[in-house]
DNA sequence: CCGTTGAGTGAACATACGTTTACTCAACAT
DNA sequence: ATGTTGAGTAAACGTATGTTCACTCAACGG
């Protein structure tokens, strides 16, 4: 079976883009980055359903593709190197996240709760990247941990420069800011597995949660207002 | 293959605890209980070569318990229930955390510190539960994510208790004392997996692991001490 | 236009899996 | 002493798995 049909024998076959309307059939690398990507959110899918990614088997992740078991090796070597790149993938998703909150500006009043809800809009909207970071990050195979850590480390790196750049905190060493952006991280991650385990409809736990969550870094914050390097 | 073989077709069979010396051979129940144990420890010890849970099968669990796979069955109904069974037993561990540390008294000069460092010899003492907890509490089976939550809902409990005890931080209410646990909670699991990812002998790494995490809570609990209830 | 390339196929394999079944035989209650 | 109970066994089952192979046939490049 093959996915997608091609419209014609061969198209005009002369021009390089020879139709804007009834357009060229997809040039065989885009085809192969489309099945590439079934694959990818095969497995995406198939952890949105509550499975571990160590959990998948290979043959489950080609039939969530719609592709034969054979198909695989032509994209990865194994699992765990589709699991890298959907770190890859993930780790994109997550510095969108700085780039939304850049472009938006940081309010000055309530600036907490509105970057909470931000973020929350953010996990919720890209639920499948979030449910592989904050399920990967603590167990599964070691070398995907490690990648997820390192792009987690990578994203708190940015976070201190646009701390830097907005002026904020300044009397904090680098170092200082580095551990605080480290524990921010830790405690928006672990606020997204809180996120996506919400029962549907249940606005009362949704306040509560991000409550919770606000209190959690405007403590933090405070410590950082606060904070004396020589302590 | 019997695992131990009974030391005589039957011992005295008379008295109750016939011999202080050349025991009577274990009751029926206890060698069950060792055989669950067996079980119990044998997934543990997978996990500890770098598994998910959730990729565990049935028959490597038997195996590695030296059992047959049908053995398996008197004692768990599916992998699930062995699970939920480690949870509690990790629970165990993780109260005996907060009793040691209560056993110990808290030191009034660098406490921080010192508490970290309890917690780290605890960790490492009990490497395998908290590979299970730092490893499952964030993704794999939602039902056994769930009965970590849980515990870690019931830790934190018991350590606002244990500060109201001490006197600690008295101008807080109970509400943000919780907030500020659950906060010091996820805390200290995220360290858990860094202190378990250590290479071993590396020294200036661990210096660094340290220090990071005492600062990460002496930061949380100096906003702690400036918390003002209606901010 | 036509030969090459390579993504996707379909079939086959050896192995591992979960679960059930009838069994053994030591600990137990009587 | 004797019959019951139940933890652990051995074997068998149907199914799923990872990997390989020769194949097709459309896009590609000369």
């Amino acid at each position: 079976m093959t996915r997608l049909q091609p419209r014609r024998p061969t198209a005009k076959s002369r021009s390089e883009d020879p139709m804007p309307i009834a357009p060229t059939a997809p040039s065989r690398e885009a085809r192969k980055q489309l099945t590439r990507g079934q694959l990818m959110a095969g497995a995406l899918d198939l952890m949105g359903a509550g499975r571990g990614f160590s959990s998948l088997s290979l043959r489950e992740v080609t039939r969530a593709a719609g592709v034969v078991p054979a198909s695989f090796y032509r994209h990865f070597r194994d699992l765990d190197e589709l699991g890298l790149a959907l770190v890859e993938q993930s780790g994109v998703t997550l510095r969108h996240l700085l780039r939304d909150v850049r472009r938006d500006g940081v309010p000055l009043t309530d600036m907490l709760r509105k970057s909470v809800l931000i973020y929350k809009q953010h996990v919720e909207s890209h639920r499948l990247h979030f449910l592989f970071i904050a399920g990967e990050r603590g167990g599964g195979s070691p070398v995907i941990r490690t990648a997820i850590r390192a792009e987690e480390s990578h994203f708190a790196a940015e976070m201190v420069q646009d701390m830097r750049a907005l002026g904020l905190l300044p009397a904090l060493s680098s170092e200082t800011l580095r551990m605080l952006c480290g524990l921010v991280v830790t405690t928006m991650i672990n606020a997204a597995t809180d996120i996506l385990d919400l029962p549907p409809k249940a606005p009362r736990a949704e306040r509560e949660l991000v409550d919770n969550f606000v209190r959690q870094l405007r403590l933090i914050f405070l410590g950082a207002a606060v904070w004396r390097e020589r302590l």
